[in-house]
DNA sequence: GTCAAACTACGAGGTCTGTCGTACTATGGC
DNA sequence: GCCATAGTACGACAGACCTCGTAGTTTGAC
């Protein structure tokens, strides 16, 4: 996996090209319960970039950089920072060029998702196997 | 997750019924290179039954056996047995009722699917992140 | 300069996962 | 009954993963 450093936006962290997204690593990097919700959330604020403590998950600051990270690095999500904040988007367009309808099928199968971001989940997209 | 036995059919392995598939589950049983090899194949076999050692995986038995089984507890494949051998078989029609669209686009994000069975991959669907 | 806010780095812990080898259980053919 | 085939159960191991706590960095406000 590589990440590209030759953007020239101030801020942005490093991040996979849209041609090398693995589909492996985009799998994984859905596959778990927190990081969906994330998504989710992301999805549900129709493009706004949303800071990390927007979501108010119910783990460590660490353990949220951890999650980020994970969906940065496999090309999910977009990270710039704004002042002392981390402002996250969803890569729709790269995700859909790269992989064609398979974000839109994970958010429409996703439980209780009202398109709106003032809508928490009540306890977590899934409660696992 | 509940794996129900009331399916009269015998020789069938208990599964999770279509109504009880998990997302999180579907993508963790997909986000494997073995598994998305495996699935790849029973999907290129166009809906024709495939017992394990059809696939020629670099692994030993027992590895397979693993892995079938995350498959099938994840409720992406059928199995059931012919005589000594066991036979899968994608659950096409169930994941696309639950999960409308989401196999089609993890099957058309593939590397190197030519639509045939008999056309292994050379090493891997993917090689990791 | 000082302080607070937001986030990161690092290490540690416990758990999960993928793989293997060996022993074992059907099933079917002779 | 005996044997080969196909697959399972079980234990073991290394590595990855998720989570946390603590300490550190960066940024902006005063």
């Amino acid at each position: 996996m590589s990440i590209d450093h030759d953007q020239d936006c101030p801020g942005l962290l490093p991040e996979p090209p849209t041609a090398e997204l693995q589909l492996v690593c985009v799998l994984h990097a859905l596959a778990d319960p927190m990081r969906l919700r994330i998504v989710a959330e992301l999805a549900g604020a129709g493009g706004d970039e949303l800071n990390c403590l927007a979501f108010e998950l119910p783990v460590t600051k660490s353990t949220m950089t951890h999650h980020f990270r994970v969906l940065r690095e496999a090309g999910l999500i977009r990270q710039h920072r704004r002042g002392t904040s981390k402002m996250n988007a969803l890569r729709t367009e790269d995700l859909a060029a790269r992989f064609p309808g398979l974000l839109e099928a994970v958010l429409a199968a996703l439980p209780h998702c009202p398109r709106g971001a003032d809508a928490p989940p009540p306890a977590g997209v899934a409660a696992g196997c």
